[in-house]
DNA sequence: CCTCTTTAGTTCGGATACTGTACTAACTCG
DNA sequence: CGAGTTAGTACAGTATCCGAACTAAAGAGG
């Protein structure tokens, strides 16, 4: 750590700011982040030079003093790719940095009885088309990322096993060429459950818990962790592997070898009441490892109702250790189907607020 | 954020580093810290006038070049109080910078059937012992923390509830005047599995594993859950709860309310080969929810021996997902049964090294 | 319409902490 | 005893922050 690093830390603290709390003045910006206002002042002149804060044209409220320009993220200017590809579809979008999603391209099919190939290329066209509304929108897409229902290990860019979608042992070292992203285009991937759980945390349930898990049901079940606003990816980024808990040791045989997985009980004609059962008791255990503030039900979940939700928190409730002081909430989330897309793209941003200065100036001398 | 900060933080890292990994030269320390050599010897100067660290007749190995001074942690110096509070005994320790035990006082005897009253006398006891002991060898104790075996919410300085001691929301906040420690001297609790688990990453399984789950059967079964090196306490401090995960759902009623928690089946007559199965299926769950490197076996389930250890990693490893690719070690904890007491101390140090800024430096003109 | 007050934002001097280079210190080797 | 090597210090240069003083732009009030 340096001086730069310091000065890279604050033009992280003043966008991630403006990015999570809306516009607001230099002013502003100095009261609430404790800086100085001079040097709220440098860093903004820092962020406009790279294209990454704008001015905002600020009606005159008609209050005393000199009246306040605000500044706000440049959403229209810069962007982040999400892709997914899905048990039965694949899908692109482009988030800016204001967080409105720009554009979405999908194209549903079965992608479990055709050939990874076939997927890619899907993926691809639809990749292709997000790209280019983009451009023609004049967004400057400053990363991708790919959700993928499965146990990921972003580093080595490796798919483990993805048991909905029939691979294994996947490498996809050479996937940002074969979607044809730009040459050295940052691009990362994660597990779909995680980048939901992200995506909860900047758009929904993230405004209110600092702490919680989104459950992800579409087509197999995981859960995405959140402590203190930030994402548990566990040690190989295998965690929030739910839909393996094991809720009835002499139940149904399940893919993974063990037997009454919680998964096991999540199918098309399941009785809600039972699932509810077999969820809150699965979410017990959860609740007294990790002990968050809230679950978030997401995917099919999400679909079946405020009733459900309750369903679940009365049987989570009930006889879990904690729950006399800090009983755990039960929400729905309020996304649509659209949440690991969404925080694909979300994580792809991330990386800009924080480190802005990945992108470069492009001050010239007047 | 600003330049103090930074100053606070190279003291931190410094200091860390010489704790963590022995005493070294200054030259030494820039090359491993990537600092430069000139802000190094600024930093261990400041460490000096504040009597953390000290420099130590370094052996003149024969090398070419002039010789090193070695400095080190100032282990003699400074140290801090670990307190405990267990089913059967009351305990105090110090533990100085240098990680050494520099004594121990117990008071063996039943704290279930006593008033808490009782209880808290017999640790000022054993605190006074300790810190006499302390005052006699010149360490100057920087705080204290207690370890106790139930939900602890460490900034209210309040037990919610500690079933096996048959405690219930008792206030604490006058514990520290009750003890007679000196007039604002530092003082924090937690749970003894969490304290466990710092001891075990600071002393034990931590210089080998940056993420693991310590299992700790003193009376009940807890766990100290820690994630790349930091100890995962949960949004209100209830996190790892392990002896509350449900293996059985049809099998005996826990205190808890719930039936066929993995306590239940914790008892002195218990089978071991039964207890290993049981264990084991609560651990695939925190496995499949956490993703830990390894799982180390503390308390009473280290003494069951290596055997124990083994049988409880072979059902772990047989229907966990991930395991094919990063299979979860299973040890013994190499300490004693003082983990969580020892722990309770380490907790306390690292404030010093997270700050060294709050010990006052004695520097004096000359 | 002019002055006072209020709030926004900039400029500038002072303090601080880091870096890199040049230096001094202390030892071994031949 | 000098050349070579490594440890540690001194000092100038640079970047950043802060605080105070300043300029800017509006409303309030006579």
């Amino acid at each position: 750590m340096d001086l730069s690093d310091v000065r890279r830390h604050h033009l992280s603290v003043v966008l991630e700011h403006l990015v999570r709390s809306g516009p607001r003045s230099r002013s502003a910006i100095a009261q609430e982040t404790g800086l100085t206002k001079a040097t709220v002042s440098a860093l903004i002149t820092d962020l406009l030079d790279r294209g990454l804060v704008q001015e905002l044209d600020t009606p005159t409220a008609g209050r005393v003093g000199r009246p306040a320009t605000d500044v706000g993220a440049a959403g229209h200017s810069v962007g982040a790719l999400g892709l997914e590809i899905d048990v039965d579809e694949v899908a692109a979008c482009v988030v800016d940095l204001a967080g409105a999603v720009r554009t979405v391209h999908r194209h549903t099919a079965g992608n479990r009885d055709v050939t990874a190939r076939t997927v890619i290329n899907r993926l691809r066209d639809v990749t292709q088309r997000a790209m280019a509304d983009a451009a023609r929108m004049g967004i400057d897409c400053i990363g991708a990322t790919l959700a993928l229902p499965g146990l990921v290990d972003p580093q080595a860019r490796t798919l483990f096993v993805a048991p909905n979608l029939h691979w294994f042992d996947a490498d996809l070292r050479s996937l940002a060429t074969q979607l044809r992203l730009p040459e050295h285009f940052p691009f990362t991937m994660d597990n779909e459950a995680n980048l939901g759980a992200l995506a909860e945390l900047r758009h929904g349930a993230g405004q209110q818990f600092d702490s919680f898990v989104f459950v992800s049901a579409a087509g197999g079940l995981g859960a995405g962790i959140v402590l203190d606003g930030r994402l548990l990816r566990g040690a190989h980024g295998f965690a929030g592997e739910l839909g393996h808990v094991v809720v009835e040791p002499s139940g149904k045989p399940c893919a993974c070898g063990a037997r009454g997985c919680l998964e096991t009980f999540l199918h098309s004609d399941a009785n809600p009441d039972e699932l509810a059962r077999h969820l809150a008791d699965a979410l017990r255990t959860v609740v007294h490892l990790i002990d968050p503030d809230a679950v978030v039900l997401g995917g099919s979940l999400a679909a079946l109702g405020d009733e459900f939700a309750h369903a679940v928190a009365d049987h989570l409730h009930a006889d879990t250790l904690g729950a006399r002081w800090h009983p755990c909430a039960v929400r729905r989330s309020t996304l649509s189907t659209d949440a690991a897309l969404v925080g694909a793209a979300t994580a792809a941003l991330d990386r800009i607020i924080a480190d802005p200065t990945i992108v470069p100036t492009r001050a010239f001398a007047h």
